[in-house]
DNA sequence: TTCGCGATGGCCT
DNA sequence: GGCCATCGCGAAA
């Protein structure tokens, strides 16, 4: 139940993308908590990387990317969805993770549940887990590592083994030149909520 | 089972 | 004016 602090992100989007794997956002709603246990990520990594938006130069979309890490970068595509990443690196390195997919805690806790088939539309993609969570431009800029603003991440309850992380190429990013074929893509083996095979 | 495509709007050139 | 770090539907197989 540890928050995790600024200087987990304060590294190379490569290591934060795979040491986000099996931690959990919590939103704050209604005054409960809801926990979400990341299950996919992907790593976008600076200037030199064509599908990071920040190989463009800065703009004002993407200049939080250019600023200290721990802070949420959303950003609004295809004409209806939020995309959820949060800022990695130094200043001036413009990297960023993004949060590809969850699994609802509750349904950790009661997998044998016949709701959890319907449970499993609603966060297994980045579009689908900001609409499940209310993310939304509101929370460009804010820090994901104080809860004030009722959205923030949280270190694993138990260890995730290297052998369990599968490694492939991420997805819509075919215009990036040589980049298309960096496995940038993280994902925990076997579990239910990633958003495809 | 996989595929092709339309919806829909902000941002960059 | 064109491009998207997507999704869900309906058709084809």
């Amino acid at each position: 139940m540890k928050i995790l602090p600024q200087t987990f992100y304060n590294r190379s989007a490569l290591k934060v993308a795979q040491d986000l794997l099996g931690c959990f956002i919590v939103k704050k709603r209604n005054g409960k908590m809801e926990k979400y246990k990341i299950v996919e990520t992907e790593s976008y990594n600076g200037v030199k990387d064509l599908a990071c938006h920040a190989s463009k130069g800065m703009t004002k979309r993407n200049e939080v990317m250019f600023g200290p890490a721990g802070f949420f970068y959303v950003y609004f595509t295809y004409g209806m969805h939020y995309m959820l990443n949060i800022v990695t690196g130094e200043a001036g390195d413009p990297s960023a993770v993004l949060i590809r997919s969850v699994e609802p805690v509750s349904y950790i806790a009661n997998r044998t549940s016949l709701i959890s088939d319907q449970a499993k539309l609603e966060t297994n993609g980045p579009a689908k887990l900001t609409k499940k969570l209310d993310v939304n431009k509101g929370f460009y800029g804010l820090p994901a590592y104080e809860k004030k603003y009722g959205l923030w991440i949280e270190e694993r309850e138990e260890e995730l083994k290297i052998s369990h992380i599968k490694k492939t190429t991420r997805v819509g990013v075919d215009y990036a030149g040589d980049y298309k074929y960096k496995k940038w893509r993280f994902y925990i083996q076997d579990n239910k909520f990633v958003s495809k095979k």
